[in-house]
DNA sequence: TTCCTAAATGAGAATAATTATCTTTGAAGA
DNA sequence: TCTTCAAAGATAATTATTCTCATTTAGGAA
């Protein structure tokens, strides 16, 4: 699993560093749309010593490199999101929770529509939906 | 046009101050999704010991009362877009510009299809795009 | 394998946005 | 007009993030 993520470093000449394994691995473990907190605070627990600075600079080469995607609450703070596939994202603004939520079927009737119905001056280049709501379990 | 504005603040037992019409006045006037920043340079020309904490509670109060919606671009700082009419979000990611979206049909199209296929465990409050991309004038 | 160099890291100071505290002021109901 | 509680002002504090710069290291070359 993380060859694919060794290749993609490689691919685009970033050097692949224990800090930059630990951070993605803790990134997928934490799975939830972690802070840049959550992340420093679940590496330190493995790797004691490494500094606050490079796990933000880690954080924007991946986004840059397109292994990661910065994510927004209504609250303040980034989140980090593996891009793995094309999801949307079900906000509870209550409780702050994030869950991905993945829909073929939307994504083609919301593209279908884009192709018929173009936006004048503007050039998509990706559609998110933010979906807020209540979760009822849990 | 501020009479809405005094009818929805006393109708939630809010006072009605200078502060508090100089800000939104400000958010209509400026348009564009400002931030607080933004804000507060526009106020403190008519009224410059306003201070900023001052603009950071009103905004807030405004936010919990539905006056005021936050948004977020990819970068950091919120923004804020009066509550008038539901509408989504053309954003260009090198420009950090924001433009509001609206397409009546587009909405209809997306709740119809919730409406046929639900979301399990979760109740849709509302549904937001956020539509990257690239403008193609100026 | 060892050497070299650019890239990456660490430590901590600096900045910027936002929040908290606490005193004073003023909106609006009695 | 008076009173009172919510709101505003001033400024300190906090928090997330960025910057700086000296040190280390990944990984290609010899």
């Amino acid at each position: 699993m993380s060859e694919v993520f060794r290749e993609k470093l490689q691919e685009k000449g970033l050097k692949v560093t224990p800090q930059r394994v630990a951070i993605f691995e803790a990134i997928l473990r934490l799975d939830n749309h972690p802070t840049a907190d959550d992340i420093i605070s679940f590496i330190k627990k493995n790797h004691p010593n490494i500094s606050v600075g490079t796990v933000y600079k880690v954080l924007d080469t991946f986004v840059e490199n397109k292994l990661l995607k910065k994510v927004k609450t209504e609250k303040d703070i980034m989140r980090y999101d593996p891009c793995l596939s094309q999801h949307h994202h079900l906000y509870c603004a209550e409780t702050e929770r994030i869950e991905d939520f993945e829909d073929e079927k939307l994504n083609e009737l919301i593209s279908d529509y884009f192709k018929k119905y173009k936006i004048k001056n503007f050039k998509i280049q990706d559609i998110k939906l933010q979906i807020t709501g209540k979760f009822n379990n849990q």
